[in-house]
DNA sequence: ATGAAAGCGCTAACAA
DNA sequence: TTGTTAGCGCTTTCAT
């Protein structure tokens, strides 16, 4: 691997003329320009960013943590994020840490380390141990907290209404007629599982609809742990005749289950998701869901992020984006017996 | 932020021994190395490992170049690479290119330009230039060729015999008695649509059936396109009575398709898959499919990376790995008239 | 056991 | 316009 003096040494400059050909070609004559360019060309030569990066401080890399990267509700964030950040001359790094700390940890810290100049996490878990006696900004490295975020960080948030949109999603399936509604909820402890839950309640208190906790039971944000608990839900008697999953994934679980049931969807049982993956309106029946606007989203997290990258101080905001009820053919009124 | 040799005026030491304590503690007197510990734990201190990876040449990522990341596919292929990688102390970093040139060739630079030690690649474009007159293990950094590799290249390869698989889910196919067997392709010019194309070609040919490239539509790798070639073949007089989609998320697409057309899966169209994502079975009809080894995959391209990232030559190997016909719910006889 | 010093590869200020 | 030089932050000889 060559570096800039051997390029030098065959160009016949100074290293620091490899370098200007490279980075600022209008302060070289066109003379030693040609000559040095040449010389690249023959021999490949690449600059190593690692020395590049060390001097300038700077890489031009994001990091975004998320804890599954295949799950389909990541798809419009990334892309979104990615086109805003390239737009920028950035590039995003994914890193899947499936759901493990460690993982988490070690992707998070590659900010610290400056392998990276900043992270956007979707993880709910906060991958840095703060020290509360102290600023908050100066021991954090540029970052955003989406989709998980507690709202007790001082770092800037990007989320949903998840206790309106849930409580929303309830409301509809309340106002067609439904008084069992069984939730398929995600990790119990994640912020987003917490507040859909409360916001569940909600509705369910002011329809007037007795609270009944056998009807909440949990899929982890997993297809196949959803399948399971539908199955589970399906088992009740009265049995319940409307579906609340809390993410599309767990919806596609609750609708195989009904399907080997032989249950019909959504004659007997109507099925709600949450999230808006693109998949949504393939499933058969089509989906109905809560939807996140998943690219503003993306669009958002790197607005917060980009002026942390220009050394902008890190701000405690929290931007609430809005999420839409998406009606399609998995809902339809309770059953009348 | 802290450097090391702050570190070592705050605890009095020379930064050599601070270095000395985080790397190498037992070569540091206890004293001293108490004192530095301490220091750093106060400071919060965290080296720049753009400095290290320099001085050490090594960086301990590896780069997997991936056309869409999100695709249900590559799930189990990434877990099983990155819990290969972080056992031998590797972490992945997944470059997501949306199946752009340009993001590929800017992933893929990160390994020359040495801010990754090596990569994994899942695109079918090759995204470095190549003299070939030179030998090329000297030009490429350490990296895998995976699932889109063509047969030109002199460096390590993962794939499934795409030709075999192809024609064995046709042979089943036709061994069901269907004669007008669709097809929903993936990109036309990638290696595995090109092969699987050739393996169904083979299958129709040694079944007797007449070749008929009418029954050829493209679905691009592409869920909303694989429902309009569905519409496109449902639309051909005769029917075709099954369908062969080149990925599992065409095949959504084409259950997607059929159930709007109110065609019944699989008593009037069977529909048979290819690749063995973890959805499969949730869908209605549970998915038939050609699957590929997805965890092998994983392993073999760490197997053929991990050597290189110690040093030793890249070799011109191509890893063949075994697929399977799983028989789900989504095919069954030709339907008779 | 510890410190001094060189150098990884590059860039930018400064000087010429 | 070009070269010289210092230094980004770290690790590892080498010397003590």
């Amino acid at each position: 691997m060559l570096s800039i003096k051997e390029i030098a040494k065959l160009a016949d400059v100074c290293p620091a003329t490899v370098s200007r050909v490279l980075r600022h070609p209008h302060l070289v004559s066109e003379e030693k320009r040609d000559r040095v360019n040449s010389i690249v060309k023959q021999t490949g030569y690449v600059p190593n960013n690692l020395a590049v990066n060390l001097r300038n401080t700077k890489t031009y890399k994001i990091m975004a943590i998320i804890p599954e990267v295949i799950r389909a509700y990541n798809n419009v964030i990334i892309r979104s994020m990615q086109d805003i950040a390239i737009e920028h001359g950035y590039s995003v790094l994914l890193g899947d840490t499936q759901s493990l700390q460690s993982r988490e940890k070690a992707f998070a810290d590659m900010a610290r380390t400056r392998e990276v100049d900043g992270i956007v996490l979707f993880c709910s878990r906060f991958p840095f141990d703060i020290d509360h006696t102290v600023d908050l900004a100066t021991q954090l490295p540029p970052m955003v907290h989406a989709c998980e975020s507690t709202d007790m960080l001082g770092i800037p948030k990007v989320n949903i209404d998840n206790v309106a949109a849930a409580r929303e999603g309830t409301e509809y399936l309340a106002s067609l007629g439904h008084k069992l509604i069984g939730v398929v909820a995600g990790h119990s402890l994640t912020p987003s599982t917490e507040s859909r839950l409360a916001g569940y309640r909600q509705a369910i208190d002011s329809a007037n609809i007795n609270y009944n906790p056998n009807l909440i039971s949990t899929g982890n944000y997993d297809l196949n742990m959803a399948e399971e608990a539908t199955q589970y839900l399906m088992s009740l008697r009265p049995r319940p005749t409307a579906i609340f999953a809390f993410s599309d994934e767990m919806a596609i679980g609750c609708l195989s289950a009904l399907h080997k049931l032989k249950i019909k969807i959504p004659e007997e049982v109507s099925v709600l998701g949450f999230d808006g993956i693109s998949y949504g309106p393939f499933l058969n029946p089509a989906l109905s869901t809560v939807a996140q606007p998943l690219q503003q989203i993306g669009q958002a997290c790197m607005q917060l992020l980009l002026p942390q990258l220009n050394g902008e101080p890190m701000q405690d905001c929290n931007r609430v984006l809005p999420h839409e009820l998406v009606i399609r053919q998995s809902t339809a009124p309770a059953p009348v017996y």
